[in-house]
DNA sequence: CTACAACCTGTGAGCAGGTGTCAGGTCAAG
DNA sequence: CTTGACCTGACACCTGCTCACAGGTTGTAG
């Protein structure tokens, strides 16, 4: 199986086929004659995995390290769980965030509603922006 | 003012201030002595109007056209308003992705809690993930 | 006067996770 | 035998910094 073939059958774009063997992630061995790189039905279910890992918000560094794990023999689960846990917290986080920013910008909208655009000077290159700036402190 | 001093004076890196002057987003001018970069008080305004606006979601590149209009004569305010109403829709977007995948991992989480970690073999590399997988399908 | 620290400079690399472009080699069909 | 579709490695690009490097400049202490 060439990489266009084994990224079709796995609906992932051939780039991504080839970086993730540029990253180390897929392991195809060498047709002798052409240098053509040859995944076997193996590397399907290791990029299977990948995809699963990844829909479940992992790294692909920490992807990595969960297949070496599993490469030299140990049950990469604890490890699994462990980033999970982790992972959980840090997207709890990033929601709060972006909720925080949501909110700031739907108020800028309404309060926009009512000003009228300006022409830029010296102090000010828009106002819009430069009253929440003011608003925020 | 050089970079440094501005850096500090706007609770911001130095390398900040560098990148910024790097990609074009302040212009400083040059002490012909020795070759430093001059800041101006009018550049302080600028990085404000810059972190305002990035506080408010928008990107660097945005900014720069912002601030190229504005250099222009014309207002950016229309610009602004277009600017954020995308990105309203595209962070409400990427929330609801994100407490998709919240969603996801905490059950992940409460249904691994009453599985057993595995040893890796040929099919599987880690069944929690995998497990995942299945289900989604 | 000089040594030294603390500043300044431009350039380039690194992060994540791809996406894409390039020149060149390979292969099968017509 | 030529065309077109595929393959290869090496590299640039995206975002928003962060940092390292080597070298030039400045100010102060001895």
């Amino acid at each position: 199986m060439t990489a266009n073939v084994l990224a079709k059958q796995s609906h992932v774009s051939l780039f991504t086929v080839r970086h993730y063997t540029r990253i180390g992630l897929l392991k195809p061995s060498r047709n002798r004659q052409n240098g053509y790189k040859i995944y076997e039905p193996s590397d399907a279910a290791r990029l299977r995995f990948i995809q699963a890992a990844k829909n479940l918000g992992f790294s692909l560094a920490e992807i990595a390290e969960i297949l070496d794990e599993a490469v030299r023999g140990n049950s990469p689960c604890p490890m699994v769980r462990e980033i999970i846990v982790r992972r959980i917290e840090e997207n709890q986080r990033k929601i709060k965030e972006m909720q925080r920013l949501q909110r700031k910008m739907e108020n800028a909208v309404k309060d926009w509603a009512k000003m009228k655009n300006s022409m830029p000077d010296g102090d000010s290159v828009c106002h819009l922006i430069e009253s929440v700036g003011e608003v925020e402190k």
